[in-house]
DNA sequence: TGTACATCAGTGAACGCGCGTTCACTGATGTAC
DNA sequence: TGTACATCAGTGAACGCGCGTTCACTGATGTAC
């Protein structure tokens, strides 16, 4: 074993994805870290400042990551980009959950102030989109949109839906499906209504 | 002061929801309770058994209020089903973040269960109501619908929806009307265009 | 009306636990000359 | 090539804290007769 470890952070980072997804943000102690990594629970310090601070690079990461799959699914319009939104939640559930509880964060980390700002920017991006195409109350679309997908996202990943069995009723279970087809309620189908699927 | 408070289990939901909006639901502990309302941060055990005890009954509170909520706004049309969901979330933010934060409550509470079950079956009705206008694809359409509420009513409660200026916008920062905005976009008016209902 | 008894509701002290933070330290690595 | 020095990264022990739970208890209330 190396005195220094090489790549704390971004392992660190690794792990709490793995830790949130199992058992949630609260299982994320400095204690339950370092013993996972070989390291004493005091090293994280360094990285991170507090544990708000280990939460809050995990949460920029998550900002960064949501707003690069934002832009690239842009080119395929405004209902794929509102699909890779459900996506980016049900791909990193663990991200999605931290960077949503505002409990969990440090308000004044630099760093995900500035992701979080980035990916707005690209939804406000998504906005002109819209715009572009002549949709009218266009920003009330994008806070449609978005309420919508994030409403999906949120239902589907704290197991309500489950719970509701309305999946069933909806006779889909794949998330992504159910967010291309009530998106698709919300912003009409990506191909006119003539060719039926 | 009387050997017995009285009203013990009332009053804990009631300060519950105090120190929920104040500071959080992680300020919820049995020390402060008890600090709170003058009495030993034991008694609680009695009302509610453990602290999970405590959130699932204050969450079950907010099912049952939710359910006869939208149950009394089910006789103005879906829409305003939807924009009682969001008005729900705004009036009992406290009551709203805990029901859906699934790692503060005990999943076998009995009464927890009851409550949201019954919750359920009130949107379920409302499918069945929309079902009867004839509306194509009508499961879809309730899910479209609770996500887009639930989801309005998230980013609006975590304060999301401020750091995004999103409301600036779109004109509009009285969330119950941005509610009945977007709520049309997805069911259209609730009185047509050239006349009747 | 009085008495005995059961149940309910809250007490308060004790327990053990795991936590985040702090800090003087030390080993490893990089840099200047 | 060697040496001195600065910086970086992690150690590990100690600290104090607040927490939920437990439990034998006691005061208050209700009920039966």
């Amino acid at each position: 074993m190396n005195y220094h470890h090489g790549d704390l952070r971004a392992e660190t980072l690794t792990l709490v994805d793995r830790i949130v997804r199992k058992q949630g943000p609260e299982a994320v102690t400095l204690r339950a870290l370092g013993a996972e990594l070989g390291v004493s629970h005091g090293s994280f310090r360094h990285h991170f400042g507090t544990r708000a601070g280990v939460l809050s690079a995990f949460a920029a990461q998550g900002y960064g990551w949501l707003a690069e799959h934002l832009d690239a699914a842009q080119v395929d319009g405004y209902l794929e980009t509102g699909v890779a939104y459900v996506r980016f939640a049900t791909d990193h559930p663990a991200h999605f959950q931290v960077m949503f509880n505002p409990d969990l964060l440090d308000p004044t980390d630099a760093e995900l102030i500035e992701q979080r700002s980035r990916c707005l920017a690209t939804l406000v991006r998504s906005a002109q989109e819209v715009s572009a195409r002549a949709r009218p109350d266009m920003a009330a679309a994008v806070l449609a949109g978005w309420s919508l997908m994030h409403g999906l996202a949120t239902l589907h990943d704290t197991g309500v839906l489950d719970q509701a069995h309305l999946a069933d009723l909806v006779g889909e279970s794949d998330v992504i499906e159910l967010a291309r087809r009530v998106g698709s309620m919300l912003f009409g189908s990506p191909t006119p209504p003539e060719g039926t699927s």
